[in-house]
DNA sequence: AAAGAAATTGAATGTTTATGAATGAAATTG
DNA sequence: CAATTTCATTCATAAACATTCAATTTCTTT
């Protein structure tokens, strides 16, 4: 058997059962013990997995150096675990976009290993995206040189090629006035991913509640606000009769 | 059997089964063990496919390479110069392409401070383009997870909206034949920013004359081709009449 | 069309690499 | 702390490898 197709083998095993000891390897392999042993070394080293005594375990955290956008947000803990809650509402295969923005960037960890298809329109979340192996789509634009960003006429009508299941979105402010942004091109582009969007979730921490930025992208309804405890009870209540999730840690 | 008709075969298999043993090949195509191999080193040149101890596959294993494309470029200072030389080439104030790629990323510096617009497919590029502070927009496609080129009927549909002045794009095959390039779907990215330009211009290094590689782009008049003094005279004039650069260093 | 050159092929060669068994060292368990 | 399991290391063997060479085909040249 093929070295290559072995250590796949293992990894498959791997993932099914999260650990695995050296001789149900052997078993489920058919090769020896020596180069079971071997395959292992090899694929820790290639941080696919991390060995125990008695045999190897899923790696725990497969992404170790945090990229130049990890260290720079803020409210980090609070965006992870709305970010962990959005993506767990996504249904494997299914097609989905991912807005700019330190917020869906983190989604990104959670979205591995899952069958899904990502359109994206941040420049930094595709390298990111693809270390995660996952299929990959970026729509086209003027690349905002602040953000990475892509806005614009262009942007738009690259979007407008796409149907996503699922959208997911960032915003500066939450109000009963609807959802706004800074930038008026960034708001046409959010806006429009919405519209070809069978279902839309803004993701919103705690800052963004009560405040209106310059350019308004859609009214309150248009999408489902996911957020975190730390946001007042009040303040999403206010916004009236819409499906809030408020993710628990 | 044709040399040529034979790779293709190889990577039929290869791709049906992502990973293949040479025995299977030799019973597949029915060659012999040597001349397998020798298809099997020209294809790995060619990025086709990746040799493992007993075979091939389809690819190389994610996470064992460094994307940046600093480090891992071949003849750099040779790429430098032809990329110094095209660069001089482009008119303040107008709107050219640039293709993913090695070379064509080393225009980047020389194009700082001249009133450019750049279109390129390559995602590598644009954070280094951002960083010049060129005017920067990008194409949209499918990402192609092993290069950051953007590829695929989305990526050429995307292009239609665009003209440019100057197209500048790398190839891995300048031959009689024509330009050509390994994967079908950058070709057609390739064709089309071709045809939607003023002027194209191919960067080519030493190596890739007289190489013909899988999918034809265009024929070798449609571009003017700027190369080094590394290149052999007698290969680029059995090109035919056409306009060719050699830089000086 | 014939002679020669160049390229392609398959077999033979030594060399390198992968594998499985055997050994003693280290870790885990009761 | 002793018994047992698991681990790292070494070694022989077999498989896969690069390289060379001769035979064949294909392409040039005259």
């Amino acid at each position: 058997m093929l070295s290559i197709k072995r250590k796949e083998a293992i990894l498959e095993v791997i993932k099914k059962q999260d650990v695995v000891t050296i001789q149900q390897l052997i078993d489920a392999v058919v090769a020896s013990e020596s180069t079971i042993r071997r395959d292992l070394i090899e694929l820790e080293k290639e941080e696919q997995l991390t060995r125990v005594h008695g045999g190897a375990s899923l790696q725990k955290r497969r992404h170790d150096e945090p990229s130049m956008i990890e260290k720079t947000t803020r409210n980090k803990e609070e965006k992870q675990g709305i970010a962990m809650y959005a993506a767990k509402a996504v249904q494997s295969g299914s097609c989905i976009y991912l807005d700019a923005g330190s917020t869906t960037y983190e989604m990104i960890p959670y979205l591995a290993d899952r069958d899904l298809l990502v359109v994206t329109n941040g420049i930094q979340h595709v390298q990111t995206l693809m270390e995660y192996g996952i299929e990959t789509y970026i729509i086209g634009g003027k690349v905002k040189s602040q953000t990475g960003a892509l806005v614009g006429t262009k942007a738009v009508e690259s979007l407008r090629f796409y149907r996503f299941d699922y959208a997911f979105l960032g915003m500066n402010g939450v109000a009963l006035d609807g959802y706004t942004t800074p930038d008026p091109e960034e708001a046409n582009v959010k806006q429009t991913a919405m519209d070809n969007s069978a279902k839309s979730f803004v993701l919103a921490d705690h800052t963004k509640f009560d405040q209106v930025s310059f350019a308004y992208v859609q009214a309150v309804e248009q999408a489902i606000i996911i957020t975190s405890p730390h946001t007042d009870k009040s303040k999403v209540k206010s916004l009236g009769k819409l499906t809030t999730i408020e993710v628990s840690r």
